[in-house]
DNA sequence: AAGATAACTAACAAGTAAGTTAATTATTGG
DNA sequence: CCAATAATTAACTTACTTGTTAGTTATCTT
C-alpha cells in the first residue's frame, strides 16, 4: 500500500549517518522553541527529509532523543572551549577571552541558551549534562579563583560571580525576543548588535572583577 | 447527575473574584513551569478549587488566560518599583537598590523570571507586555544615562549594560535548577543564598559601571 | 420567598500527538 | 545476482487536550 516517491535524493538515497544528523538538527531547532513537553514529533519530523517514524527508529522516543541533542550541543561547546587555551592566558586576558567567545558561540548556535533555559524551567535540569556542563563552568570559576590568588581581580566568591557573568552573556540570547523592541528594526543576533552587546559586557564585567588599579 | 461535594469552602461557598484570584495563581504557576505551549487546562484547573470549565467561564481561551496572567505578573512589578522613587537617590545609590530589589522581587516571586524567558523563546515575545514592561526597563537606563551625566559612572551604552545587569540577576532564577549541583544539599532560593549571590551581583555591577574614582 | 441571574459542575465532542506496525525499498555480502 | 538485512514509509492505535454544553446550585433582588 505505501508508495514511494520514485524521484528522492538523487545521489545517496539512504544514509543512516545523515539521517540520524538530519533528526538532530531538526529536534534541536524544535526542542529550543519549546523544550521537551511543547516539542513535537510530528514537527520535528516535517523539518527533516524522512517520516515521524525513524525518530522511534533511531532514538526510540522522544525523551532520548533529547538527551541526544542536549548531548551534542555540550560536546560541541566543550570541543570548542578546550581550544582557547585558556592557562596560557592571564586571568584578565582569559575572562575577556571567554566572554567573548561565549558570545560567538551563543550568536552561531542561539539555540543553546535557549535549549539551556528551557530544560532548567520544564525539567527542573533532569536531562541537564552535569558531567560536561561543570567541566565548562569550572573553567570560568577556576580562572577567577586564578585571578585573586594573582591580584589581578578583587576578591569575589567565585561560584556566584561567574553566574552572573554567565548570565549577563546568556540572558541576552534568552530574552532577545522580548527586547527587540528595544532596537526597533534592528536584527538582535546581526554582527554589529553581538559586538556591540559583546564589548559593553565585557568592558562591565571586567571592570567589575579587576581589583583597583589593575588592567587587562 | 452533577454531584457536588456538600462540604466545600465553609463561608464563602462562591466567591467569583476569589476564583479567578485562584485560576490565576494556579495558571501562573503552571504557565511559569511549561510556557503557555505545554501548560495543560486541566492540570491549572486541578491546582485550584473548581472545575476546568471555570477557566473558560472567566478568560475565555488558555491564550487569554496567559495574557491576563502575564499582565498581573507586570502590574505588581510596575507598582514595586514606583514605590523605590529612584529619583530621590543618587544613581549608584539608585543602581544599588534597583539591582537588590530585582533579586527580592524574583526571590518572592520565582515565577517571574521564568514567565518571561519563556514568553520570549516560545512565542517571540507575542504576549509580552511592551508598554508595561518598557516602563521598567527604562527605569533602568534613565538611572544609568543620569549617572553618566553626573560623571558618577563611565561613558557606557545604558541599553546594552541594562541588558547585561538585568541578565546577571534574572538567569540565576532562570538556570537555577541547572545550577543547584554547584551548591549540593543548599536551596538556592533560600534567603541567605538570594542574599549572597545579590550582593555579589550588586558588587561586580556598581564597581562594572563606575567611573574610575567614584564609589557609592 | 420566589424568580432571575450568576457561578459552577460533569460529561462529552472534536481534534492532536506519541508511539507502533506491517509492508516496502535500498544496500550489502557471499 | 540473490538472499539477508538495514532503512524507510503510510497508516493506524491509543491516549491526551482543548473547548463546549446542558444541566445544577447558590446568591441576589424585589
Amino acid at each position: 500500500m505505501p508508495k514511494l516517491n520514485p524521484l528522492k535524493k538523487t545521489a545517496a538515497t539512504r544514509d543512516p549517518e545523515a539521517t540520524k544528523c538530519q533528526i538532530l538538527d531538526a529536534a534541536t531547532i524544535e526542542f529550543a522553541v519549546g523544550g521537551l513537553a511543547a516539542a513535537r514529533t510530528e514537527s520535528i519530523a516535517a523539518k527533516t527529509g524522512v517520516t515521524k517514524a525513524m525518530i522511534y527508529y533511531y532514538f526510540n522516543s522522544k525523551e532520548e532523543l533529547y538527551r541526544a541533542v542536549m548531548q551534542r550541543c555540550f560536546n560541541e561547546d566543550l570541543r570548542l572551549v578546550k581550544q582557547l587555551n585558556l592557562d596560557q592566558l592571564t586571568p584578565p586576558q582569559a575572562l575577556v577571552t571567554v566572554v567573548s567567545n561565549m558570545y560567538q558561540k551563543m550568536c552561531s548556535r542561539p539555540q543553546m541558551a535557549s535549549i539551556l533555559a528551557l530544560e532548567s524551567i520544564q525539567n527542573s535540569g533532569k536531562y541537564y549534562p552535569q558531567q560536561t556542563a561543570e567541566i565548562l563552568f569550572d573553567q570560568l570559576i577556576d580562572l577567577l579563583d586564578r585571578g585573586i590568588d594573582s591580584g589581578d581581580f578583587r576578591p569575589l566568591e567565585s561560584r556566584h560571580t561567574a553566574i552572573s557573568i554567565v548570565g549577563s552573556c546568556a540572558f541576552y540570547f534568552i530574552a532577545r525576543e522580548n527586547l527587540k523592541h528595544m532596537w526597533p528594526g534592528q536584527d538582535l543576533l546581526s554582527p554589529e548588535m553581538i559586538d556591540r552587546q559583546s564589548k559593553e559586557a565585557t568592558n562591565m564585567i571586567l571592570a567589575g572583577v579587576l581589583a583597583p588599579g589593575k588592567s587587562v
